[in-house]
DNA sequence: GTGGTCTAGACCACC
DNA sequence: GTGGTCTAGACCACA
């Protein structure tokens, strides 16, 4: 039934860091908005935004020079693709197919269901 | 009962129910087991049980009998179907096609590599 | 020359959880302090207590159940060792010897010091 | 035990200058890289270079004739030696025996392992 | 200017 | 009772 929780917002901020580097608008090595400049950004407190960015540095997504700011990580983008890829495969999909099953649907139905609705936004 | 899960227990209880009357497993106005004794089969603390109960009642899953027992509602297959799509369409299946996207991977892909890590299995 | 900081208190806290698995005082799955109590007993606010197992549960040292506490994880001790193990190894042996080489010293010198400076004590 | 803090920038250049001393590659009274120049080595910020400079002129160990450039302390040599032991014998040897003694190892496998790292090297 | 840490206090969901 | 999150504000070391 997926009764979701609301994610934590230092995790949405996150989830938007790694979309940045997935869509290649920020590049491997490259700096990326301040703690406290994202924090703006995203109208969250300073400490939030630090939490974001302290976790996506746990998970070698970036790294930060002393003094001067945080940067994508070298392999950056080979490391979120990973991450999400790995989280995808292993979590949604195998989820996405359960549900798709016990709710008697076919893929291609989906897909018509999802087109469909796109169509009328 | 995964603990260490991000969902809260109570919900994956709740999920677990709901997938027994998907399945068929329960059918309509079936009894179906006791606060104490699901709390017994999924070793949790009977609070949490009964929680998960409660929820799925305010969703209209399913009903009490006061001092008899809960019951899997008149109509409880089609509500769970009900719940479980639309949740499914409106919020699982857009999620699902964004991902696929930003990872670059296209539909048939997917279900290859599904279909291939579940006859590993 | 070994300018150390002072280590942030989360992770003195983090270090005094690992010698208390290390000592066997708390062993593999046990329950241990709730945050509460720990940032009682360590005079620290909650928070920074918070953050010292926030810090082990990311390294696998420890894990949480919901609503119920945290526990020295399945493999606890064995984690512990290996990682200060890691960094003893990795970090302190060749800067000791490096150091004990600059300083014209050699291991049995050493040794002879630690001891009965130990039993001035 | 990822505990360990990465060390200030203007220590780690403070450091390297006590090893160059310590080495004896850098005599007293000798003259030694300008900030700048040595800022440029090192590949930092002119003000970090300077303020390690500074670090070491409070400590004794080099001191400067303006105008003209940094220099080796006339007792720089012993200067050093002094320091880097006391805190060697001080802190640094005590947490060693202690860690070692944690890992249930000895300090006759501590220097075989170490040995034989070198030797892989 | 940068990030890092700590405190205080609050609210929440959960068991 | 438990942990998790967020805010606000402060101070620090560093570049």
């Amino acid at each position: 039934m997926e009764f979701a929780d609301k994610q934590a917002i230092y995790l949405q901020i996150a989830d938007k860091v790694c979309e940045f580097i997935l869509s290649g608008e920020w590049s491997d090595n490259e700096r990326i908005p301040s703690v406290r400049e994202i924090s703006v950004m995203m109208e969250v407190n300073p400490n939030t935004a630090n939490r974001a960015y302290d976790y996506l540095q746990s998970m070698g997504v970036i790294f930060n020079k002393r003094g001067i700011g945080y940067f994508v990580a070298e392999n950056g983008l080979e490391m979120t693709k990973q991450l999400k890829r790995s989280r995808f495969l292993e979590e949604d999909v195998p989820r996405f197919f359960r549900d798709m099953q016990l709710l008697g649907l076919n893929c291609s139905e989906v897909e018509q269901i999802f087109k469909k609705s796109n169509n009328n936004q």
